[in-house]
DNA sequence: ATACAATGATCTATATATGAGTCATAAATT
DNA sequence: AATTTATGACTCATATATAGATCATTGTAT
């Protein structure tokens, strides 16, 4: 078996996985796909698209992402940008940063 | 080395990896957390944390959404509903519908 | 300008995810 | 009620992700 790994996740991670397999799985089922059509066309196994609706966390995110993409799902909530958009406005957010984290003898990071 | 994988990925999965991806460093870096800081935190290695940022898609969900989680990012814009709330409402969805698709002659699935 | 710490890149060994089956059960259609 | 297909659970073999190093380079702070 594949031994089930046994790390701990946080709350919020556990949910949002949960939450992740079931639009998976609520999307299959509304487009009629057996778990095998969907498999095929994700390029991976059925077996895999059944850890993956029972919310694995060891599955690849690249598979689950193309899962739910295929399916169709909207990843992050496109509202007003859209997802390259956003991207873009990330990494160029991103180059206005100093580049390496630099720890002084400044206590812990206390921003808040 | 890791030999990258040649699987394909749909653009969509891409740029979303990518987005995530940059929303990941810059939230590490607007917490002025260094990549080892963070791996250790999240309960895993340095060498992971740079793939992640580096939008590899081979990297176990699980990892990448402890990752977010640990930096305070919200995962599926929690908007009216919270996370879990969410996940319960697809749950009792899912509940009602047929657990099973069944392909009848009745064509591919034309649904739209 | 110098020092030092963080990053990026790469390697190796090990753990483990994945694919490819099989079987039993559940559930949908007739 | 009977049939047949999809699903869920499991096993095994293999590919590969991950941890744990090390080293060179870059960037920050003094």
């Amino acid at each position: 078996m594949a031994k089930a790994s046994n790390r701990i996740y946080s709350h919020y991670t556990r949910e949002a996985l949960e939450l992740f397999a079931a639009l998976i799985r609520e999307a299959r089922l509304e487009k009629k796909m057996t778990a095998q059509e969907l498999a095929d066309r994700s390029g991976i196994s059925r077996g895999l698209v059944q850890r993956i609706e029972k919310a694995d966390p060891s599955c690849a995110i690249g598979s689950v992402f193309e899962v739910a993409s295929i399916l169709g799902l909207v990843l992050f909530d496109s509202d007003e940008h859209s997802l390259a958009e956003k991207r873009a406005l990330a990494i160029s957010k991103i180059a206005l940063m100093p580049k390496s984290v630099r720890k002084t003898k400044r206590e812990v990071d206390d921003d808040f």
